[in-house]
RNA sequence: CGGGGCGUAGCGCAGUCUGGUAGCGCGACUGGUUUGGGACCAGUAGGUCGCGAGUUCGAAUCUCGCUGCCCCGACCA
């Protein structure tokens, strides 16, 4: 390919609203533009790039067994009102009338169109287990896009679906997924790349983990030790609790202090020695009174796990009074609990002594403890609500957790029965019984892959691809391009590489030396060849890779090709799947 | 959906407060001189100033409405 002819223009200057590196890189390089909010055309540099990550997804996919088959992205409503999802998916499912006046929908995912073929192609035990994926765009109208590719509204997904007859099986091919996911994400050249614990959310099921490609802009927050890892939705520390011979309540006065930290310093205790309350409004309105160690913060995604109740807001004073709690002054005591679901941390259910509120207006109470104060317990869920911290200690290890940032690039979900009963995807088993399919799913972002790459592969002036996706695997530079020497030498070292099957771009374009570097290292091609009068007179071209900064070396003209070629090929094994 | 910011040439921006002929840099095109980390000279093309009303002799600039885009939050497979 010769770069004069490449479609996509390298700019000098990043887009004013580009913020995280791929962003800015991805743009610039013109691998990509943007057409709206969350929308983007791909050039052909980042087509090369995506049919790469494509092309690995799929030897990994295929030798775990996978058939690879592509559904519609356009979908009937009614196929996703026999799931429940037509009502259960807010906004984000993109909605509209067909000229029949038909409800459409664009998919955001394909566990219905799955099923709806498994529930007519799988119908006996002997073809189970078995898996069928695709590659294809998916539209989610989301809320906010932002960074680039890194989220976007529609995008290319590659969707696996596995269909089984026992739990056993699915945890099996769970955890081939698992492992593939963990050889594809390598195979990309993602330098750290985490499979962790996390929540389920909309897709469903039991199990699930996020693959998190790990930088800076990432939307994830993960805490990590040696043997742990989770998201901070599920994530768990095993926090030490004061625990001491309960002494008697005794009611202070505390004015103006209404918050924690006024609190604990009016007082001279750690906000430790303190339990703070919190209170929520579920979705029917109904008062969550929630109690938490005073140091610490409410995890919501946990505390909706733990209610099973999916929208939670902050309760008004109103709603509050109206069990006898006093804002700024709450705790458990003397309140109506009948009147209001209570949570109670484990921080706040076992440390002794702590300092409470009095439901009393500029009181307080100290040596509050909650298993001899809170007489009413039947109706309280102690369980662990807290928001883990920087430092906490490991649940599993006990040493200090780690706090990273992460990119969500693929997730693997055990779906049970979640589809397969209510649309009735079933299979006729040995026994002649009929019985509800057991399913997994796994999902990949593609063009979110190629982003977290360039997060963890760049430098100040572009792209280090590895050599396993790199849209050029080889970039030759002519200076002095004008020169009949300098253009048959390249243009030889071209055609030599192209026959070997190498990908090679070709800079015919005779622009100045600066200018054709500042676009090679914005194309970011692995290996760089640079031929030029002073190279030629000593039969020499200058060589570098991508990644050595401005470091570069001189080698013979004569067998350039071979060496090439070989550095090419080795590079490229280092990434193969085996 | 809440808070903030921005829409002027392909890209990045000034001009808006204080109304008076549409500007700069980069990029593109032509010619010439150059050629190892984003060269120089001369010339050329390119803009309904986001859209619509209003005020005014006159609106990129003032007023009202709409719309698009970005950031933070909510939400998120």
């Amino acid at each position: 390919m010769k770069l004069s002819q490449l479609i996509g223009q390298r700019l000098k200057e990043a887009p004013r609203d580009a913020t995280t590196a791929s962003h800015i890189f991805l743009v610039r390089g013109g691998y990509c533009r943007q057409v709206s909010t969350g929308l983007f055309s791909i050039l052909p540099l980042g087509e090369r790039v995506i049919r790469r990550i494509e092309g690995i997804i799929r030897e990994e996919m295929d030798r775990i067994g996978g058939q690879e088959i592509k559904m519609p992205v356009v979908l009937p409503a009614d196929l996703w009102a026999e799931s429940g999802r037509l009502e259960t998916v807010g906004a984000e499912l993109l909605r509209f009338r067909d000229r029949n006046d038909k409800l459409m929908l664009l998919g955001m995912t394909h566990e219905e169109a799955v099923v709806q073929i498994a529930r007519t192609e799988l119908t006996s035990y002997k073809q189970l287990p078995c898996m069928m994926y695709q590659i294809q765009t998916k539209y989610r109208d989301e809320a906010r896009p932002r960074a680039g590719l890194i989220r976007v509204r529609e995008f290319t997904m590659k969707d696996a679906y596995s269909f089984h007859t026992s739990q056993a099986s699915l945890e099996e091919h769970y955890q081939r997924e698992y492992e593939a996911y963990t050889r594809i994400f390598r195979r990309l050249g993602m330098r750290r790349c985490l499979a962790i614990l996390s929540d389920s959310g909309m897709i469903g099921g039991k199990v699930s983990h996020e693959f998190m490609a790990i930088a800076d802009c990432g939307e994830d927050t993960i805490f990590v030790s040696s043997k742990y890892q989770a998201n901070r939705e599920v994530a768990t520390s095993r926090l030490e609790y004061v625990r001491e011979e309960p002494l008697p309540l005794e009611e202070v006065e505390t004015p103006d202090c209404r918050t924690i930290d006024e609190l604990a310093a009016f007082l001279g205790v750690p906000a430790s020695r303190t339990c703070k309350a919190v209170f929520y409004k579920d979705g029917e309105g109904k008062l969550v009174f929630v109690n938490i160690r005073g140091d610490l913060e409410v995890n919501e995604a946990k505390l909706k796990k733990a209610l099973r109740c999916p929208e939670l807001s902050f309760a008004d004073d109103e709603l509050i009074a109206s069990i006898g709690a006093v804002p700024g002054f709450a705790s458990l005591l003397n309140v109506d609990l009948s009147r209001c679901r209570v949570v109670v941390d484990p921080s706040a259910a076992e440390s002794s002594n702590l300092v409470v509120g009095a439901n009393r207006v500029g009181w307080h109470v100290r040596n509050f403890n909650y298993g001899r104060d809170v007489r009413d317990a039947s109706s309280v869920l102690v369980t662990d609500i807290a928001t883990v911290r920087e430092g906490d200690p490991c649940p599993v290890t006990g040493e200090p957790l780690q706090m990273l940032k992460g990119i969500e690039v693929g997730n693997i979900f055990q779906l049970g029965v979640k589809y397969s009963e209510p649309m009735k995807c079933t299979y006729l088993d040995a026994d002649g019984k009929s019985k509800p399919i057991i399913m997994g799913c796994y999902g990949i972002g593609v063009g979110r892959a190629m982003a977290a790459v360039v997060e963890q592969n760049h430098d100040d002036y572009g792209p280090i691809w590895p050599m396993s996706i790199a849209p050029f695997q080889v970039h030759i530079v002519g200076l002095n391009h004008n020169q009949p020497a300098v253009r048959e030498a390249c243009a030889k070292l071209h055609d030599e590489l192209v026959a070997q099957g190498i990908d090679v771009l070709y800079d015919d374009r005779g622009e100045k030396a600066g200018f054709a570097f500042a676009d090679a290292d914005l194309i970011g091609a692995p290996l760089r060849v640079v031929i030029s009068p002073k190279t030629l007179a000593e039969s020499q071209c200058e060589f570098k890779r991508r990644d050595w900064g401005k470091r570069s070396e001189m080698r013979p003209l004569a067998g350039i090709a071979d060496f090439l070629v070989s550095s090419v090929r080795e590079e490229l094994a280092t990434y193969s799947g085996d």
